[in-house]
DNA sequence: GGTTGAATCAATCATCTGTTTGATACGCTT
DNA sequence: AAGCGTATCAAACAGATGATTGATTCAACC
């Protein structure tokens, strides 16, 4: 396997998993089975290493195309259900974590990077949830009532999530997980 | 002042700040104007002392009293209104933002800190938000809905102060700020 | 077959890390 | 005044850190 994608998969795991100042490029190294000075030949330094793992991350991690308002055109409700139902799954899946894992790190502690994920990436999302919300509501709603209304239906989904090392720290029955994506999903309103 | 309280404060603002990992006991000694060995002396090392500053944290950010449903008996629904327009102001105030930034850096990061507040501070929130939600609740909804209509509660509050950092350079009008805790606090149902 | 440039390597750099040590000063009781 | 425990200090500890160096290997090209 090619040196370079090695240490890219090898720190992406990592740096999921343990965060930026958490893993050393010694430990990516010895996981991937290159030399240290590979990570600032091939990349320029550790933490253009981080930039590229947590851009690249966000790339690749499309595997469900996002359904938005012209896919179910003259029926809003309909499309804001499959937005949120593709929300929900995208976030809480118990597979591919990583993605969210890094975005969670940013959130606690913002780098460089986050700004070209916002911008690329989460930017799109949230201009479709907008739409769609958009011509769901009447049109006397202001631009502030409407960002409330799509922040809330974001932070219905991204609770699960964002709070779960809490919620698995609660004593409280029972545990929600994967299998319940339609339940969460149909519990919102506009 | 006390050299102890001197580490303790400072370490919080540091902490709060910068993370465990972010901040070395040379920066909180620096920043207080004590010596290196007085952590290892007061505390019982690095660890120990992020301990205490996080518990810290959390006891003493109860300025405002939780209102239950108790103070509003008979009326579930006046007293979710209270218990909403309670965190919301608690969560995205403006002042203080040391415990929530302590607490969101946990969600990232877990450390043994999080074990204690969830137990001592958080669950109790949670109970008092269930107690709400079930007396306003039709008697047919099971423990997972009800955990799933108040968790969406809780993340409609928490997301402006967990995705601050992506909602700010999100290029979308306006800002909110505390001013529209009440906007905020009116748009939830059960 | 000789040249070139990319790729990899072990070794080393100066810093920074959390922690410990031994010495010194202070306020108390006897 | 002597003894004692608490508190503070500069200095040093061993280990880890990100980065760099100079040498070496290797394949491609003219």
């Amino acid at each position: 396997m090619n040196t370079r994608d090695a240490i890219l998969s090898t720190a992406t795991r990592l740096f999921a998993a343990r965060g930026l100042e958490g893993v050393s490029i010694r430990d990516i190294c010895a996981d991937a089975g290159v030399n240290v000075a590979a990570i600032n030949y091939h990349f320029r330094g550790k933490d253009r290493l981080y930039q590229e793992v947590f851009e690249h991350a966000y790339r690749s991690a499309d595997l469900e195309r996002m359904p938005d308002l012209a896919d179910h055109d003259g029926d809003p409700a309909a499309a804001l259900t499959a937005w949120v139902t593709w929300y929900v799954g995208r976030t809480i899946s118990t597979g591919d974590d990583t993605a969210s894992q890094l975005l969670l790190r940013e959130a606690a502690n913002p780098t460089e990077a986050l700004e070209g994920v916002v911008h690329a990436t989460l930017h799109p999302v949230y201009q479709t949830l907008e739409d769609i919300v958009r011509a769901l509501l009447p049109e006397s709603h202001d631009a502030k009532t409407l960002k409330i209304h799509c922040l809330s239906i974001i932070g219905q989904c991204l609770v699960h999530r964002v709070c779960r090392a809490m919620i698995d720290r609660l004593p409280v029955e029972p545990t929600l997980g994967v299998d319940d994506r339609d339940d969460i999903a149909n519990r919102n309103r506009t």
